[in-house]
DNA sequence: GTAGGGTTAG
C-alpha cells in the first residue's frame, strides 16, 4: 500500500465533508517515512458507524494495522490498538483485529506487546498463531517460537504452510537438525509438501543445517518450479557451502527455465564468482545484471563491486564505483577495503575523505578499513586522526574499532598509547588479548606477553588458536623451549587445531634447538604448504643441518610446491653453509627464471651465499648488478670481502657507502670491524670502532667489543686488549674473553691467558667450546696436567665438544671426514693417495710435520700419524681421487684450520699446480701457487 | 563491507 492510499483512507475518516477530500485536486504532501512516528488520525467510533457499514471498518482498520506494521510504524500501531480497545469488540472480528496487532507489534520488534495481546485472546485462529510465531523468529526468540509450534500441535490446532515455514526458520537459525527434519515429516504427512513457502523454508533449513544434499534432493523434486524464491533458497544453498560451481550451473539452468531472476538471485550468483569462476562467469552474470536493469539496485551493484575487488579487478571495480547512483555505506566501505587490501592507502585515505564531503557518514567499518591501513602503513598521524573521528562520532565504544585501534597503535610501535586504548575498553574479547600479547611479543617485551596470557587463562577467557599463535611468538624470542612445551601441551590438551599455529610451533622449536619436535609437528602436519617447508628449512639451517634443509628442497619439488622468495632464502642459506656453489647456482637460476631478484634480501643473501662459496667475484657481480642498495646488501658485500681475507676491499666499500649516503648499522660496523681483524689492519680498525661512536652515534654491542678485542689481541696488542677489557668494564662479556684467549694461544701468552680461561669457564661453564680453547692454551704451553683435569671437567658436565670435521662437494653429493676417518667407502684409495702427496711434498717442496700443534699428550711419532690424518687433508686426497679437472678443490671445515694444514695445503697448491680454497670457522684461505692468501696471519 | 597469530637476508 502506498502512502497516497493510505492517506486517501485517512481523509475519508476525517470530520470534513468527504467530497472535500474527494474533490481536491491537490496531490497530498502528507508521507509516511518507513520509521514515522507521526500519529495518525484515528476515527471515532461514531464516524466508523455514521459510515453505516460496520465489517467495512474492520477491513479498513485492518488495512491500517497492517501498513502500520509494513512501515514498521509502532506509534501509530499503538494508537491504533488503543483505538480497537475503545471499541470492545468481540467474536470473529475481535479475532481478526487482534490477529492483525499481534503480527503488527511483531513487525514493529515489540514483542512484549505482540505476546500480550496473544496471550490476553480467549480464541485464536491458526493465524494468531501464525502472526505470533512469526514475530518470535523476526525478533531473535527462535525457541519460543518452536515452543509455540509444539502448543499449537499438542492443542490440535490445524497446521498450515505458514506455521511449517515459519516454524522452519527458527529451527535454521537455531540450526537444529531433528527438530526441522521432524517438520519435514509432518508436512509430508499433513499434504503440505509442495506447498512453495514450506519447500523453500525446508531447503533453507538443510542449508542452514549443513545437509546440502538434503536441500538440493527437495529442491530437484519440486513438481513447479515457478518461483523465484526456491531457485534463489537453492542457489545461495550452494553459495554458502562454496560449491560455486552447482550455484552458478543453478543460476544458468534458472535463466533457461525462463525464471525471472531477482536481487537475492544475483546476489547469491555473483557471491559465486571467485577463483576461476570469476574468469568463466562473472563479466557474463555482470552483463545480465545490465541487460535485466539491475544496474540501479545497490545491492546488485555492490555485490558487483565485492566480486571485482575480491578477484584482483581494481579498475574495474572502481569503474563500477564512481558509476554508482547511490552509493551506500557498503559501497563506500568495499571500495575502501578493496584499496586498503592492496596496499593502495593513499587512495583508500582519499575515499574516506571523498565519502565524508558526500555527506555519507562513516560508520564502524570504515573507521576499522581506516585503522588497518595507517597501522599497516606505520602512520600514526592518521591512525590518530581516525581515532578522534571515532571519539568525535561516538564510534570509539565499538569493541571491533577499539580493537583495531589497539592494534593500529601496537603496529605503530605506540605500545603506551595501545595500552591507554586497551585499557578503557567497556568490553574485551580474545582479539583484543590476542593483540596486545602478540604487540608485547613482538616488541621485545616477551616475558609481559606471557604474564598477559596467564591472565587471560586465570581469568578463564577464551583462547584460541590465534592467541597461541600470539603467544607462541613470544616463545621465539624467549627461546624457551619448556614454555614452548607447555602452550603446546595446552594446545592439544584444547584440541585447538589450526595449519597456521602448527607452522609457528615448527619455527618456534627450531629456534629454540628442538629440531626433532619441528620435524614430527612437521611430518605429521596433514596439509604442507610453502610456509610450513620454510618453517622446517629454516628449523634445519638454524640447528646446522643444512644438508637436511636442501633435502626437504627436493621434497617440495616433488610435491610440486613453488618456493617463493622466503623460502628461497632459506635455501640460500643452506647452501651457503654447506659451501655447496653448484646449490647454490641452482638456485641463483630458478631466481632468474622466476624474476625474484628485485628483492633486497635476495641479493644479500646471493652475495653471501657466493661468498660462502669460495667464489668473491661472484658476490661482487650480484652486488655491482643491483642499482639500489639496502644498507643490508652493503653490509653483505663488506662482510663477503672480509671472509676472504680483503679487508681493504671490506673498507673500499664501506668508503663508497659513506659517500652515497647509505646509512650503516650496527651489523655494517660489526661487518668491517671484522674484516679489519681478519686482515690484521689495526689502525683503520681503530679508526672506524672511533667513528661508529662519534659520527653514527651507534652504542657498540658486546659483539662489537669483542671484536675489537681480538682485532687488536691478533697483532699482539694484548696488553692494550686487556686494558681495554679493564677500563671500559668489559668483564662481563665471554666473547670478550674468548678473543682473548685465541690470541693468547697464538702468542703462548701464559698469564694472561690464564686469567681468560678462569674468567671465561667462570661465565659460561656450559659452552663446551670454552673448555676446548682452554684446554688448547694449556697444550700450547705443555701443561698437559691441566689439560687432563679440563677433559675431566668437560666429561664431568656431560658436555661434549664438536668433532672437527672437514667437506667437500663432488657431483650433487656432499662427502663428509672426520680426523683418522675410516667410514669412507674408497678409504684405503683415500689413504694411499694422502700418503703419495705426503711423501712428495715432504721430498719435493720441504714439509715438515710441526708437531708442536698437536695438542694431544702423545708420543713424537703418533702426533706426526695424527696431523697426517687431518680431515681437511682426506678431503684433498678425496678431491684428487674424483676429479682430473683442474677446478679449484673447495673444502668446507667446522673449526679452524691448524697451522700445520695450513703450510700442507700451502705447498700442495704449488705442487699440484691447482688452487685450494679452504674455508673454516672464520674465514677463508686461497692457497695458490704456495701462497695463502692470507698472508698466513689468521 | 569490518578487527587479532605463521616462514624472511647482512
Amino acid at each position: 500500500m502506498t502512502a497516497n492510499a493510505i492517506f486517501q483512507i485517512m481523509s475519508s475518516f476525517s470530520s470534513s465533508p468527504p467530497t472535500l477530500a474527494m474533490n481536491s485536486q491537490k496531490v497530498p504532501t502528507f508521507k509516511i517515512s518507513p520509521n514515522s512516528q507521526k500519529p495518525a488520525i484515528i476515527p471515532s467510533l461514531k464516524q466508523i458507524c455514521r459510515q453505516g457499514n460496520f465489517k467495512e471498518s474492520v477491513f479498513t482498520l485492518s488495512n491500517l494495522i497492517e501498513t502500520s506494521a509494513f512501515e514498521k510504524a509502532l506509534l501509530q500501531g499503538q494508537q491504533i490498538h488503543a483505538h480497537v480497545l475503545k471499541l470492545g469488540l468481540s467474536g470473529d472480528d475481535a479475532v481478526f483485529l487482534n490477529t492483525k496487532i499481534v503480527f503488527m507489534y511483531g513487525k514493529c520488534g515489540s514483542i512484549g506487546d505482540a505476546q500480550k495481546v496473544f496471550d490476553r485472546m480467549t480464541k485464536r485462529t491458526v493465524f494468531t498463531w501464525n502472526a505470533m510465531i512469526g514475530a518470535c523468529v523476526v525478533n531473535g526468540v527462535p525457541i519460543r517460537a518452536i515452543e509455540l509450534y509444539r502448543d499449537m500441535r499438542f492443542l490440535g490446532v490445524v497446521l498450515d504452510g505458514h506455521t511449517l515455514s515459519s516454524t522452519l526458520k527458527a529451527t535454521s537459525q537455531l540450526e537444529i537438525l531433528y527438530c526441522g527434519s521432524e517438520i519435514h515429516g509432518v508436512a509430508i504427512k499433513l499434504g503440505l509438501i509442495s506447498n512453495v513457502f514450506v519447500v523453500n523454508s525446508l531447503v533453507t533449513m538443510y542449508t542452514k543445517c549443513n545437509d546440502i544434499r538434503a536441500a538440493s534432493l527437495l529442491f530437484n523434486g519440486m513438481s513447479e518450479k515457478e518461483d523465484a524464491v526456491s531457485w534463489n533458497s537453492m542457489i545461495s544453498a550452494y553459495t554458502i557451502n562454496r560449491m560455486n560451481r552447482e550455484a552458478l550451473s543453478l543460476f544458468i539452468e534458472m535463466l533457461n527455465a525462463s525464471v525471472e531472476p531477482t536481487t537475492y538471485t544475483f546476489v547469491a550468483a555473483i557471491q559465486a564468482c571467485e577463483e576461476t569462476n570469476f574468469g568463466k562467469f562473472g563479466i557474463e552474470i555482470h552483463a545480465v545484471v545490465l541487460k535485466l536493469g539491475y544496474s540501479f539496485d545497490t545491492y546488485v551493484v555492490n555485490g558487483l563491486l565485492m566480486m571485482y575487488i575480491k578477484n584482483n579487478r581494481l579498475d574495474e571495480a572502481a569503474k563500477i564505483f564512481f558509476h554508482m547512483q547511490e552509493k551506500d555505506n557498503i559501497s563506500w566501505n568495499s571500495m575502501i577495503s578493496g584499496y586498503v587490501q592492496n596496499g593502495l592507502y593513499d587512495e583508500a585515505n582519499n575515499l574516506f575523505h571523498e565519502m565524508k564531503n558526500a555527506g555519507q557518514k562513516p560508520d564502524h567499518v570504515s573507521l576499522m578499513s581506516m585503522l588497518v591501513a595507517s597501522g599497516r602503513q606505520g602512520n600514526l598521524l592518521i591512525g590518530m586522526e581516525i581515532h578522534a573521528f571515532s571519539l568525535r562520532n561516538d564510534l570509539d565504544s565499538d569493541l571491533q574499532v577499539g580493537n583495531t585501534l589497539v592494534d593500529m597503535y601496537a603496529k605503530c610501535g605506540k605500545l603506551d598509547y595501545m595500552d591507554y586504548v586497551f585499557g578503557r575498553m567497556l568490553h574485551r574479547d580474545s582479539v583484543s588479548w590476542t593483540t596486545i600479547i602478540a604487540a608485547y611479543a613482538q616488541n621485545n617485551s616477551a616475558w609481559k606477553a606471557v604474564q598477559l596470557f596467564r591472565e587471560v587463562l586465570a581469568e578463564g577467557n577464551n583462547v584460541d588458536a590465534l592467541m597461541i599463535g600470539s603467544v607462541l611468538l613470544a616463545c621465539t624470542e624467549l627461546r624457551c623451549n619448556l614454555l614452548a612445551k607447555e602452550i603446546h601441551c595446552y594446545v592439544i590438551k584444547r584440541g585447538i587445531y589450526d595449519p597456521f599455529m602448527q607452522k609457528t610451533l615448527v619455527s618456534v622449536y627450531g629456534d629454540c634447538g628442538n629440531v626433532d619436535y619441528a620435524n614430527s609437528i612437521f611430518r605429521l602436519s596433514e596439509v604442507k604448504d610453502v610456509v610450513s617447508f620454510t618453517s622446517m628449512m629454516c628449523s634445519y639451517v638454524q640447528n646446522g643441518l643444512a644438508n637436511e634443509a636442501l633435502g626437504l628442497m627436493l621434497c617440495m619439488n616433488e610435491m610440486a610446491i613453488e618456493a617463493d622468495f622466503v623460502a628461497v632464502l632459506s635455501m640460500l642459506t643452506a647452501a651457503a653453509d654447506l659451501s655447496s656453489l653448484r646449490k647454490g647456482k641452482e638456485i641463483h637460476g630458478f631466481l632468474v627464471r622466476k624474476d625474484l631478484l628485485l628483492q633486497d634480501s635476495i641479493r644479500s643473501s646471493l652475495i653471501d651465499m657466493y661468498a660462502s662459496c669460495g667464489t668473491l667475484e661472484n658476490s661482487y657481480k650480484v652486488f655491482n648488478y643491483s642499482k639500489s642498495k639496502d644498507p643490508v646488501c652493503w653490509t653483505s658485500m663488506i662482510n663477503a670481502c672480509g671472509l676472504h681475507g680483503c679487508g681493504r676491499k671490506a673498507i673500499d666499500i664501506f668508503m663508497r657507502m659513506e659517500k652515497e649516503n647509505i646509512h650503516p648499522d650496527h651489523i655494517t660496523f660489526l661487518a668491517v670491524l671484522r674484516a679489519c681483524s681478519h686482515a690484521a689492519l689495526i689502525e683503520d680498525g681503530k679508526r672506524i670502532f672511533k667513528i661508529m661512536q662519534s659520527k653514527y652515534a651507534l652504542e657498540p654491542w658486546p659483539e662489537h667489543y669483542a671484536c675489537f678485542v681480538d682485532l687488536l689481541g691478533r697483532a699482539n696488542h694484548l696488553e692494550e686488549a686487556f686494558q681495554i677489557v679493564k677500563t671500559m668494564n668489559l668483564e662481563d662479556i665471554p666473547a670478550v674473553w674468548c678473543a682473548l684467549l685465541g690470541a693468547c694461544q697464538v702468542y703462548a701468552n701464559k698469564e694472561l691467558g690464564e686469567i681468560a680461561a678462569m674468567k671465561l669457564l667462570e661465565l659460561e661453564p656450559k659452552n663446551p667450546g670454552n673448555y676446548v680453547l682452554v684446554s688448547n692454551v694449556y697444550a700450547a704451553t705443555n701443561r698437559w696436567d691441566d689439560v687432563e683435569e679440563v677433559r675431566v671437567t668437560m666429561k664431568g658436565k656431560g658436555l661434549n665438544k664438536d668433532p672437527a670435521c672437514s667437506w667437500i662437494e663432488v657431483g650433487d653429493k656432499v662427502h663428509t671426514f672426520v680426523a683418522q676417518d675410516k667410514s669412507h667407502p674408497e678409504c684405503d684409495k683415500i689413504y694411499e693417495k694422502l700418503a703419495h702427496l705426503t711423501e712428495k711434498l715432504e721430498k719435493e717442496a720441504g714439509y715438515v710435520a710441526q708437531t708442536k700443534y698437536v695438542l694431544h699428550k702423545v708420543e713424537e711419532k703418533e702426533k706426526v700419524k695424527l696431523l697426517k690424518g687431518h680431515s681437511e687433508r682426506l678431503a684433498i686426497a678425496y678431491s684428487l681421487l674424483a676429479s682430473t679437472d683442474r677446478n679449484p678443490i673447495r673444502i668446507t671445515k667446522n673449526l679452524r684450520v691448524c697451522s700445520d694444514c695450513h703450510t700442507f695445503s700451502k705447498l700442495a697448491s704449488k705442487f699440484l699446480e691447482r688452487e685450494i680454497i679452504v674455508r673454516d670457522a672464520k674465514r677463508f684461505h686461497h692457497f695458490r701457487d704456495g701462497i695463502c692468501s692470507c698472508g698466513d696471519f689468521w
